[in-house]
DNA sequence: CTGAAAGCGCTAACAA
DNA sequence: TTGTTAGCGCTTTCAG
């Protein structure tokens, strides 16, 4: 297909019958050359089909107007909401979004940010806290600019721009209490390497210990990451156990709704009723969870705002030197149709009143 | 935060005691090195905490290992799903991924398309047949690598990667002929700028009226590309018209399992059982579509193959100039449970005889 | 408003 | 095996 290389800017003064300089003004001042030239500049500029060469620019100018992320997977609907949302507001400020994924693990983190690094990102994000102590060395050591996104913690060295997976934990687990549920199930995806879910899970034990006793501990599964895993768990579950699988418990709370949908699925299939034999209560707010059967309660995580804040805090930092801060964003529950309120005066009333005082009140 | 620049390639070398020539080797043909002159410098990398800087690098190698991709949105898991193969075998080749989006379309892809070119991407992903013919010119003129994903057609000048779009409407057509469907309302995603669902839709048409005259025209209905105008659109329907919503169709074709599912939810919650009462069919395979009430038969997109080739397919186009050439995909139909077999011998035989002269037998 | 020339930091001949 | 040096193609002073 080619034969001749691609013009340079060279080629374009010399047909245009300038310097380079001006050339190169017509690109990136045209108000700092004079119409006429600039005109024709751009003519043959057209004409040689010219493509500033990007590499030679970004040497020049030391800035490569991209941003790099290495995600676990770009499978998933969180990540992928998430992900647009940066997508669309690094654009609106000229910056490229370049993703890099570790297959679900498969790939160490560090080695796929130092791809990121060796091709020349500006800044990175990682979501979570969870990281190789080397990797986060590294990236101090180097000076690169990042945040880990997908939480907040303001106690850590880094900054976090995300949401309080912990407190999302007890939100949730409040809520369930406040709906009479004591004999509570917990369902999530793998722990390991995935402090998100475990934010979530130790905010979920820990509520329900302050109000159950300290004692008190939910019974739990870890699951895969999708719908399938939980969809045959909970099938495997009721084919053995029959009629009381579930018995012991009033209430199922999935970390992600991935697993809640596959429940919802499997349990209804099965002929178990939500929320009338059983609650169901996710984590993600999906799509679908809007309009499953029935629809699911959930916690809507804000990925949108969650994009646009670091699209902002990085870009910020990067060209005014603004320092990188923590910051918290605010994850609403959606109250649905998949947990019942099984009555219990009591706790519903120690649950209304919030206020630490009211708990010696029992 | 920052201070002291980064070290560069020069430093390096005096503190090892080399030149830069040696450490530029080092770096990139160790076994050209003596040991000894390569510990050296690897102490001074780490000591210094170098890192090469990318641009340059890609200056003086002509190469940024970088391929840009344009899609209309990250929120779908079929693109979400076929970037992840395509991102996993990129890095396999040491090539990074660029992604941008137009926003479901409010920014044209062709502005998207310059941005990804004036970084400096080797090479593009365009999926679809339907570019503006602007771009495509563009991209012929400045002889930039590319080739059209989602899509096979040979008979058009450009590269193309993907199933036959056109193809698969007729197969799911034919089985649902082949199961004594008749009245069949076909529900897409908008048609506009849509190449791939268009050819599915045609070719469900075209199958359609080769079965049962030129003159037979199924229902159809666009709607938005996500599971929630599907549901409402179901929904409403069943609302204003009560039982006979659907009374003419035996079937519902949905180009899309978002949307199947979408129908799928409604018409369970509105009491149509599926697919006793009426039959549906997608297009995508996504993981849940396995385990909805019921399974839904629907059509695997080779998605993930799909980003195999197109990586191999641009790696070896660009680095030993191998022609880009088209290739066509095979995509299975996976039969599930949601379409039932309404009975019609005469149909279903006419199917079973494949060859063309079958036809003239009835 | 325009041009000449000095880099930007690395790679790759070529020479030693 | 190692060093010298000339680019890579653009941006950006600094003069004019």
């Amino acid at each position: 297909m080619s034969k001749h290389k691609r013009a340079g800017i060279r080629q374009v003064a010399s047909l245009a019958g300038v310097s380079v300089a001006t050339v190169s003004r017509v690109l990136n001042m045209p108000d700092k050359v004079s119409p006429e030239t600039a005109e024709k500049v751009r003519l043959a500029v057209e004409q040689l089909n010219f493509i500033p060469n990007s590499s030679a620019r970004a040497l020049s100018t030391r800035s490569t107007r991209s941003i790099g992320i290495v995600v676990p997977t770009l499978e998933n609907l969180v990540y992928a909401k998430f992900l647009d949302a940066l997508e669309s507001s690094l654009a609106e400020r000229n910056y490229n979004l370049v993703v890099s994924t570790t297959r679900k693990g498969a790939i160490a983190e560090s080695l796929r940010v130092r791809d990121l690094v060796n091709i020349g990102v500006e800044a990175l994000i990682l979501p979570g806290l969870n990281h190789d102590a080397e990797l986060l060395d590294y990236l101090r050591r180097t000076d690169i600019t990042y945040v880990l996104s997908s939480v907040y913690d303001e106690a850590i060295e880094h900054p976090t721009i995300g949401y309080d997976n912990y407190a999302l934990g007890r939100k949730v687990a409040r809520y369930l209490v406040s709906h009479g549920h004591r004999n509570i199930q917990l369902l999530s995806g793998p722990l390991e390497n995935n402090d998100r879910t475990m934010m979530r899970f130790q905010g979920v034990v820990d509520e329900l210990q302050q109000h159950y006793g300290p004692e008190y501990q939910p019974q739990s599964q870890i699951l895969g990451l999708n719908t399938q895993s939980a969809y045959e768990y909970v099938w495997a579950s009721i084919e053995e156990k029959g009629e009381q699988a579930f018995s012991e418990a009033t209430a199922l709370l999935c970390l992600s709704d991935v697993i809640a949908i596959g429940v919802l699925l499997a349990l209804e299939k099965k002929g178990i009723v939500v929320p009338q034999d059983l609650s169901v209560i996710g984590f993600d707010n999906l799509e679908i969870s809007e309009f499953t059967n029935p629809s699911l309660t959930t916690v809507d995580l804000p990925v949108t705002e969650m994009g646009k804040r670091i699209a902002q805090a990085l870009v910020c930092h990067l060209e005014q030197g603004t320092p990188l801060i923590s910051h918290l964003l605010d994850a609403e529950l959606i109250i649905r149709e998949s947990v019942a309120d099984i009555g219990n005066d009591r706790v519903g009333s120690r649950i209304r009143n919030h206020d630490p005082s009211s708990r010696d009140h029992r």
